[in-house]
DNA sequence: CGTGAAGTTGATGCTTCTCAAGCGAAGTGG
DNA sequence: CCACTTCGCTTGAGAAGCATCAACTTCACG
């Protein structure tokens, strides 16, 4: 992990999508910049581990990553993905400990306030936390509607509904029509909530029937109403 | 629905709990008392639906509720459980549904405040947004936590880890050791994710370990330590 | 005391996890 | 430049866990 290397000035920073950058004063801003720490990993490393303790909050400046959660001898689940302009670790104030591990999916920087300027800000600044409140309330409505599908979807709509996150969350090229970001089986499996060969059967299998066409770890997405008619019936009207 | 006919002013309500109590100004608790509708309903009504639009948000003032997803020919989930003092309808603003199902376990009463006035409460006062941005993200990490637990845990595990949430949540009485709340097997099977006889198994299970009693729907604690070692390997050190 | 709903228990079959073997691509070192 | 190794992916077969079905019992309530 390499710190403040390439830390920069909040008001030269051309993320837009930080909460920070947009719903801070300059005065704030520079009081930011000057606290806060930027950390660029390597794809693959973590950000921080399961049960470590909660020292502050991570502004994701560039990059994506993976929420997971982790059990000896069981496989991994990935609670959300997050990308630039998201946030990490949300918890509560005092002595706790993060519940999951952040880990990078891709060369990722981060930058990092501890927990005393953030519940400052927070405290000062309404709209700062009017706006952290609702990003809040979007993510625990998501995470309940993931848990709904966990808990009652067989493995083909998981592996479907999986597929349409990814879409949602990263997008496809309008021209290949490829998912612009490639997983590992293994990654697939463990945001599915299934086993990574499950994943390779039911792939042939919707490749069959022409939804989707894999080039080795890319997805091409042919038939994108296709696979969310799979999972139709849990889709809120 | 008896609508009205319990509603109290904010002033006068004994429920401590409540976070508009709490962190309202006594000029906006009057503008609450004025403004807010208080609904009384029977235990296993509904207090809102998957698929309605959302019109504000309620606050618990007395009694228990379940927040369920309900699919056609699936079995419900419930996704976490509430009372006096919770809130119920957590969403962002604009146009937007419900995802879940809120449903009285008990006899229950709610206050209800729309959109309008919520947001306006949240923009000007930052106590009150502060605060429940807190309890959002504490509710974030729980749901992420069951969502764990729901994909990695075997039954017996799921079960185990059911009765421990119902015991943090309610509580038992100290004298009988029973928990403060019973709920019907299928209740049961929907919140630990199984099937009503894999509860009665398991619960016969449970009873020839001496970790449990069950005394028809009641359920007396003999050995919680013993159910906390069952789910240990899952919990953040 | 009778009727229907809820709970229990056993038997069966399906889904999906796991294990294992084979394949192919990519990287390494001679 | 080519064997060699490694790693991830694929595919098949077997096993295990759990949902489902069915029959029976107990409980709740009029």
């Amino acid at each position: 992990m390499i710190i403040n290397k390439n830390k920069i000035e909040c008001e030269k920073c051309d993320n837009n999508e930080c909460a920070l950058k947009r719903y801070c004063t300059s005065q704030e801003l520079t009081l930011v910049s000057l606290n806060k720490t930027t950390s660029t990993l390597k794809k693959n490393n973590h950000i921080f581990r399961e049960g470590d303790f909660v020292h502050g909050i991570y502004f994701i400046q560039n990059g994506a990553a993976k929420v997971i959660s982790d059990t000896l001898n069981k496989r991994q689940q990935i609670v959300r993905l997050s990308k630039t302009g998201g946030i990490l670790g949300y918890r509560a104030l005092g002595k706790v400990k993060y519940y999951f591990n952040a880990v990078a999916l891709t060369d990722l920087t981060v930058c990092f306030i501890d927990n005393e300027l953030y519940h400052n800000l927070c405290k000062s600044n309404n709209q700062l936390t009017y706006h952290l409140m609702l990003q809040y309330a979007y993510e625990l409505g998501r995470t309940g509607l993931r848990m709904k599908y966990q808990s009652q979807m067989n493995s083909r709509e998981k592996i479907a509904e999986a597929i349409i996150y990814l879409n949602e969350v990263f997008g496809t090229n309008p021209e290949t029509k490829k998912l612009n970001m490639s997983f590992s089986r293994q990654d697939l499996a463990d945001l599915a909530g299934t086993a990574p060969e499950q994943i390779s059967r039911q792939i042939a299998e919707f490749e069959k029937e022409r939804l989707i066409r894999k080039h080795k770890r890319e997805i091409e997405l042919n038939n994108l109403e296709g696979l969310q008619n799979i999972v139709q019936e849990y889709k809120i009207n």
